[in-house]
RNA sequence: CGGGACGUAGCGCAGCUUGGUAGCGCACCAGGCUGGGGGUCUGGGGGUCGCAGGUUCGAAUCCUGUCGUCCCGACCA
């Protein structure tokens, strides 16, 4: 029984200045975390307990999966990772410190080496997949900015699990075992969430989703068809485009443009100089990068951004990716900024890439490549070739929905969860490998599946709070009644006490605010801020001989009789 | 890494412009009243004012540097 006359915690009244999400605030106020250092929180007994309630259910539904935890150490060799070349490759995010004798460790931030390395050690035989194991574990990152508390944290809770098959039919029937799991696993977390097309990104492998909690605070953009379901990451959003069925256009035409290197100033002209009615959309904005160090060039349609983001997630291998800058035009003096039009890319050794809406046909004023002149008809396939489409342009609301072309809407979420299919990157890199039934070696293909563990006690407390204070579903919530005695007798606090015990015998968890020196107000407020589904009140009703019952998401009140009240409140909790 | 702000008691803040005994609220301790919505009165304990230099008879306050933190952006399996 948690009994708040000793407990470690000292709910705030305030909201620490630190505190700007929720999640965040309420999680202090309430005594669940303390802030150690930027990014790394400790945890307090309500929100260790908590947690754990987390972590339960997750072990449980692994468990029931067929899945097996093992358990890795937080501080790793770099060997492993230099194999796989996640050493250099992971970069400043990566912890690392040396030992005394001056060798390289690094504080794991996935485990991918370790438990390849782990299953490579004892397996050999394709008899002995498939394979699926997890563990529940703190991970570190050097976030150049934590932020957000609990949510995006520099050590985390985090429950990843790893799949090993023989073939690409064994992984995929491992990652959809993992799928299910993970749908029941945030089913019975009570969280709201949405599964999302993903990019499977960097790490290579063919199919990726993210389990995405819908919250406005979240860092998470993803679009959402509301007929048919369709979901994506903004990353992984597939433009659809119709085919493009417009006549052949006139032949390129040069006119002079002064003064128009933004494409609302040459719209301006456009309008004035040909009769309108012309939009930006007409027009080709020729975006100029510097990827890895060299100079691309990607088309979008006038009234679009390119999305960095979704441009290097769809541009696999490019590391480092970034607008060009002055000094970029100054190396590149064949590239007129404002003017630049893909007709010379070529002859200007730029590599041409283009967003899907740019289709082979389609004609555009773009740039002429020449200061104050633009050229209309510029016609892709004919004046024009590009290296490949790629979707770069920024996602907005209301762009069509791939399967069903409906008009999809945006928004914002909390990365829960992430499964993907990893294939054999780490398997050839690390050279595990089983002999299949015919003696020969094949190398290993493998899944990785991640849960934010202690992000999802941030993102279940963004969901759920209101405006007083924690409200968390049963199964999370450090105990499932809260029994707060009020009054200066003896008699309500020795009732509530008596309850208690009888509502624990009968498997249910309780926190008695067995406090004498705090008033009614402090206990009613410090239930409500501390989120425990049911809150039994023993006190005034008492001279009836009566509890009070109260729902905390609901609000509702009943009084239920004493003599009645363990059966009554069991009955209505345990139907919750 | 760019832009902005802030470091004073466990938490929230004032004091700094104009240098002179470090203050308020919450929390904490002792006692009284109150006892169904963070109630009230009296009395207390607790802070090398982030750190290091400098200016000055004297620095929380002025100057220089440095470290840290938060917010927006960039970045983020």
């Amino acid at each position: 029984m948690l009994r708040m006359s000793t407990l470690l915690l000292r709910t705030l009244r305030d909201d620490p200045a630190d505190a700007e999400v929720a999640s965040h605030r309420l999680l202090v106020r309430a005594g669940y975390v303390r802030r150690v250092a930027a990014g790394i929180y400790a945890w307090l007994p309500l929100g260790y307990i908590t947690l754990r309630n987390i972590e339960r259910i997750i072990r449980e539904e692994m468990d029931a999966a067929g899945f097996q935890e093992v358990h890795f150490p937080a501080l790793l060799p770099r060997e492993p990772y230099e194999q796989t070349n996640r050493w250099s490759e992971y970069g400043p995010d990566l912890f690392r410190l040396k030992d005394r004798r001056g060798n390289d460790y690094l504080l794991g931030p996935t485990h991918e080496e370790m438990f390849t390395l782990m299953v490579k050690g004892e397996f050999s035989s394709y008899k002995d997949l498939p394979l699926s194991i997890y563990q529940i574990q703190n991970k570190f990152r050097d976030e150049t900015r934590p932020r957000s508390g609990i949510i995006r944290g520099r050590e985390f809770v985090m429950k990843d699990s790893y799949s090993f098959d023989l073939d690409d039919q064994g992984l995929a029937t491992s990652y959809e075992k993992h799928r299910q799991a993970y749908i029941k696993t945030f089913n019975r977390l009570g969280m709201n969430y949405n599964i999302v097309a993903a990019m499977a990104g960097a790490m290579g492998g063919s199919r990726s989703e993210e389990f995405l909690a819908p919250c406005p605070t979240g860092e998470d953009t993803y679009v959402l068809c509301e007929k048919c379901g369709y979901a994506a990451n903004v990353e992984a959003m597939v433009t659809s485009v119709p085919a493009y069925s417009g006549q052949t256009p006139a032949a390129m035409e040069i006119f002079d443009s002064p003064n128009t290197p933004t494409i609302d100033s040459l719209v301006e002209l456009l309008n004035e100089k040909f009769g309108g009615p012309y939009q930006a959309s007409d027009t080709l904005k020729n975006v100029l990068l510097m990827a890895d160090g060299e100079a691309i060039s990607v088309l979008v349609p006038g009234d679009r951004e390119v999305d960095l983001k979704r441009l290097q997630a769809n541009l696999p291998g490019v590391q480092d990716i970034r607008l060009f800058e002055d000094a970029d035009f100054a190396k590149n003096p064949g590239l007129v900024k404002g003017y630049v039009g893909p007709q010379a890319a070529a002859k200007l050794g730029l590599r041409l890439f283009a967003d899907p809406r740019v289709v082979m046909g389609s004609h555009w004023i773009t740039g002429a490549n020449e200061k104050d002149k633009h050229v209309r008809f510029v016609t892709h396939g004919r004046d024009f070739t590009i290296e490949k489409f790629v979707e770069s342009a920024e996602v907005r609301a209301g762009d069509t929905c791939p399967n069903c072309a409906t008009p999809v809407v945006i928004d914002r979420a909390i990365e829960i969860g992430h499964i993907f299919q990893l294939g054999r990157k780490y398997a050839q890199a690390l050279d595990f490998t089983v002999l299949d039934k015919d003696g020969k070696s094949q190398v290993v293909t493998m899944g990785s599946y991640g849960i934010g563990v202690s992000r999802a006690v941030a993102a279940i407390a963004e969901q759920t709070h209101d405006e007083i204070g924690l409200c968390w579903p049963r199964e999370v919530a450090p105990a499932d009644i809260h029994i707060v005695a009020t009054g200066k007798e003896d008699l309500p606090f020795d009732t509530a006490e008596t309850l208690a015990k009888e509502l624990e015998a009968q498997g249910m968890r309780v926190m008695l605010d067995d406090r004498r020196d705090a008033s009614p107000g402090v206990k009613f407020k410090d239930a409500e801020l501390i989120g425990i589904p049911f809150i039994v009140i023993v006190g005034k009703a008492l001279a009836d001989g009566k509890v009070e019952l109260r729902n905390r998401k609901s609000a509702t009140k009943t009084e239920v009789e004493l003599a009645s009240a363990v059966s009554d409140i069991l009955a209505v909790v345990t139907a919750s």
